[in-house]
DNA sequence: TCCTCCGTTCTGTAATAGTGAATAATGTTT
DNA sequence: AAACATTATTCACTATTACAGAACGGAGGA
């Protein structure tokens, strides 16, 4: 973070909030004054000030504090507002619903930014149902990060592609060579394949979502086990998402 | 907010935040400096510095600031740890099915508190879909809000009860004995009706969840229009959320 | 019982948040 | 087209307050 920010404590408190993780929900005072370097008493201040606020809340019998409840708040309100959530839920999950699979709705952000999630309306999911809205990912292995690549403009593209590239998988593409010849091919067919290259039997299909004048506004992807997303059905399943896809263009 | 908070600068800026809302979702420095009585170039200050954090984005067109994307973030850690998400989610959905209303589980916190929705699975809903947690409602008037205040420590329902009462529609229950009256009533058929109360056309069922120590721990309701909660589908109704209830205390 | 770790409280001071006026850029009225 | 009003933005001074550091009290383990 630039460190020209004009309100520097309120740099320093966001950074506090930040600490709390899907990793990490639960942290004490003195683990986050040392993971900050910041002083015990500063922490307390200023977790305390979010206490009160209903940013944070502390469990009564550990003494730790977590992100609280009124954050949703936010969230409500940006969602109320993004527009295209009831088109881009309809879509899909009509999807969901054809393929069987789990289908993503995610922006480019920094990162894979997911919004919206739908599930096939099956009995029992074999997916935990999780609200996804906030949920990041890394660009280089995820289906929607590297349709994002292969359509965003290419300067974006070569700084993210030359950055770090962590490994998940042993699938995981971690040479800049290789990214881009993965980037040309998505281009060239117009969806992208994630070969469990994020998540071991995890397969996706990523489409992009572009606007009228052909910029990218996000993508989607159809996501499941090595048995759902199999070889013989990645012509339907290409087909349905790019058809989502353009669904979403043209309601948009 | 009491002063006694031990950052000021911060509440400052957490207020700053607040005032982005669905009512007011864009909004400039002056109309933010005038409605918080802060300084212009104060107000600036920490906008920019939330803007840089990802927390605030401006519209380059106009100048006016809306809520950051970032935020979604923390909802996401949130969801990710209330632990009971998929539980509530899917009895939710089972009942929307079953009854063909939409279907909400809120918590008590100083308000009405959503935290999920489902919607039954017609091909067009008569009801835009949108992801309600966060969204907030007043006890008195809703369905959920009277379930709760029927089962929550008697102190707490008296502050409540006593409180601002606003009127939204012409059944809104504004008289305290009226509405101790309806919560008496609640409390011993064990759910709640909102007689549109709180919006026209919309009628309600509510049903308490309790933990298994009797304690309330938040509440379903269905809601759905006149049509749809008629008098002859009620005993179905009810009995179909108390159902949800159950099995939500259940699987706690 | 001692020790260690935690969250919490307190006070002085060094840092900085915030005031107020000036600027630049926009759109609106005359 | 010119004058005006209104906006976001910048800047420098100073009064405010955020923060460091040490000390406290309670919980848990040895």
């Amino acid at each position: 973070m630039e460190d020209e920010v004009k309100v520097k404590s309120l740099l320093k408190a966001m950074k506090v909030l930040e600490c709390f993780t899907s990793e990490t929900p639960d942290l004490g005072i003195t683990q986050i004054s040392e993971r900050l370097e910041l002083n015990k008493s500063n922490v307390y201040n200023i977790l305390s000030t979010f206490e009160k606020m209903g940013y944070a809340e502390q469990d009564s019998a550990t003494g730790k504090y977590h992100l609280g409840l009124n954050l949703l708040k936010f969230s409500y309100v940006i969602n109320e507002n993004l527009g295209y959530q009831r088109i881009v839920y309809d879509v899909l999950q009509e999807a969901a619903r054809k393929l069987g699979t789990v289908t993503y709705f995610a922006i480019s952000h920094s990162q894979v930014f997911y919004l919206y999630s739908a599930y096939p309306p099956t009995a029992n999911y074999d997916f935990p149902f999780r609200s996804i809205a906030g949920a990041t990912a890394p660009y280089h292995c995820t289906s929607l990060g590297k349709a994002m690549l292969a359509f965003m403009p290419r300067a974006e593209a070569e700084r993210i592609v030359a950055g770090p590239k962590e490994r998940f998988t042993n699938t995981t593409i971690t040479e800049e060579a290789e990214l881009w010849k993965d980037i040309e091919l998505t281009r060239s067919r117009g969806y992208s394949l994630d070969e469990c290259e994020h998540e071991y039997g995890v397969r996706c299909v990523g489409v992009p979502v572009l606007t009228a004048r052909a910029q990218l506004f996000g993508a989607v992807s159809a996501s499941g086990s090595l048995s759902t997303v199999r070889d013989d059905r990645l012509e339907e399943i290409v087909h349905t998402m790019k058809e989502a896809a353009f669904c979403i263009k043209e309601r948009l």
